[in-house]
DNA sequence: GTGGTCTAGACCACG
DNA sequence: GTGGTCTAGACCACG
């Protein structure tokens, strides 16, 4: 489920992170579900703990789960994830959209793209 | 016109780039127009020289500009513009709008967004 | 038909060259045939003199034009042009050659290339 | 392997990009391999670690190879080659081959070239 | 240890 | 004057 890729240029924290967001999105990880523990994830990943251990941080400071000390790391609900994080993403849709836009896209089309994006 | 905040993760020289990107977008720079030389604008916002070449380059690279050697560097045409850059510019799209949905926006609303966006 | 692009990086005086020789090859310009002044050229490019002057100087170090004294810069032969410069094609199809057939495309593919090239 | 000629004109840090292009070319630099670091490079060649940067930066950007932070840099798969170079590499070889048949080569001496490079 | 970023300063080709 | 290249040296994030 969560693919790193070295090609990629981002840090692996930041991969880990974009693939647990996009398991949470998608629904292939529920709402208080359990999440693999550090030590689990970063063998399955052959990767260093320290590495997991500051995407789970990340994800929770954002409110995409919640840690439970001496039980493990849980999905949140919708509702816990933090506004700033709302914020962040209205920023970056305005933005996308104007330079598509600008590129030659057309509102109806994206507004198509909205459809199908949220209609999986 | 172009703001560089130091509590900004990014780079420099991506913040220069965006600020520029925007500027086109938006109008602000018109297709064909001189950019200031990048010394010029590296007194201006009192940036190594190098920082904002590596941003001229940059951007000459997805086509938004076109530099002259001996002349200055210019605003390109929409059409010069790389395609490699719309294809980025859609998985964000998409990605984003995905999160936002999940977050409890509804696509009408980012729809309602978009021809904001459209038609500034 | 020599057309200058500002979009190209390379300097004004080898995109002249190369446009030139790009005649003298296709048959545009014969053996023998008188190019236009360096004063004329560089006005009908709106150019400045001394950048036609060095683009005549350069291919007339190639052996692909001569001056001649009060009378003009004529094309000449075939038999003419410097071994240096086919040494320096010769390497340079062999190397692009190489890559590209390392890129996949095979050896039939550019043979025919070839052909169209050579009846054009 | 990696020879640096200062009688050429070309810029440092493109004749060190080309020198590894031939290597991955060749198969003397396999996909998948790693590189020497950006510093050990710089040391072996005399160089500041900056040119290296830039050679290491420009190869990745065409897909010959893709840097991963911490690790080091790696030689990539020939699919990962960007289609613009290969375009690149076509318009070159047109251009070569028709003024190599210009001077007097024949399409059929080409073609065996073409063999000879592909059998090494 | 590695690549990524940035500063400071220099010289050059082009036109 | 302008962009292009290069050197020297520094600090940082990542893992």
């Amino acid at each position: 489920m969560i693919r790193l890729d070295s090609r990629d240029a981002r840090p692996i924290y930041e991969q880990v992170m974009d693939s647990l967001r996009r398991l949470v999105v998608s629904g292939a990880i529920q709402p208080g579900e359990k999440l693999p523990s550090v030590r689990a994830m970063a063998t399955t990943l052959a990767i260093n703990p320290n590495t997991i251990q500051r995407a789970y941080e990340s994800l929770a400071a954002e409110g995409y789960l919640h840690p439970v000390a001496g039980k493990g790391c849980f999905a949140a609900d919708r509702g816990d994830i933090q506004g700033r994080r709302r914020e962040t993403l209205l920023n970056r849709f305005d933005q996308t959209a104007a330079e598509l836009i600008f590129l030659g896209l057309s509102p109806d089309e994206l507004s198509h793209r909205l459809h199908a994006v949220s209609q999986p």
